[in-house]
DNA sequence: TTGGTATATCGGAAAAAGTCGATATATCTT
DNA sequence: AAGATATATCGACTTTTTCCGATATACCAA
């Protein structure tokens, strides 16, 4: 786990917002209709950000990189959710470190 | 309290060193003799550092319109320490609204 | 008041990040 | 096999960040 990583993953105010939805995915993207489980897929959320595909594809691998999202390949699709651990380890890396 | 300021405060490694080093000043600042009730000077930070007092200087205001520290003037000095409320704070949104 | 010391601010060069359009790759459908 | 769709990667351009040296400001001491 590095912070430092993190940290810059979480310097945007996109990749942010992104994160939040990513917390309640039924609440910000209720066009899914299928199940939750693998996530969002990369599309849903490009959309609802206004950027460039390329862009979210891009921030979407840095969150993941940084190890606060992970995603699932099905079909043609790449679902991502939240890694929760990652941002319980960080609260404590805060509290106990920083 | 801008969340998006605040990570990018804590997205330089010097600048997250200097943090820690601030969580335990007589450890890491064991030439500076007097209380630590202010804090750190600046040239003690710079030392430890190996930037130019400068870069250290703009950091460090950096850190503080981020709200992770404050100063005191006393002579010619500038201190700073620590505002623990903002970590504080910062681990309570990453909690409950990250 | 004249230096000396500590810090802040300014201007700039280099590196990194943000963001795009174009293209590549992977998968599905027919 | 061929086209359609979803995502990833590449190359380029712009903006931001990093970090410096030079200079300004504030305070102290003689």
């Amino acid at each position: 786990m590095n912070n430092l990583e993190i940290f810059k993953a979480l310097s945007n105010k996109s990749r942010l917002q992104i994160l939040q939805w990513l917390k309640e995915p039924e609440l910000h993207f209720p066009e899914q209709e299928s199940g939750f489980e693998a996530g969002v897929c990369v599309g849903q959320i490009q959309q609802k950000t206004g950027l460039t595909q390329s862009t979210v594809s891009e921030y979407l691998s840095m969150l993941q990189r940084a190890g606060l999202i992970e995603s699932t390949r099905i079909g043609q699709w790449t679902y991502y959710k939240r890694n929760e651990n990652a941002f319980q380890a960080l609260t404590m890396f805060i509290k106990k470190e920083l």
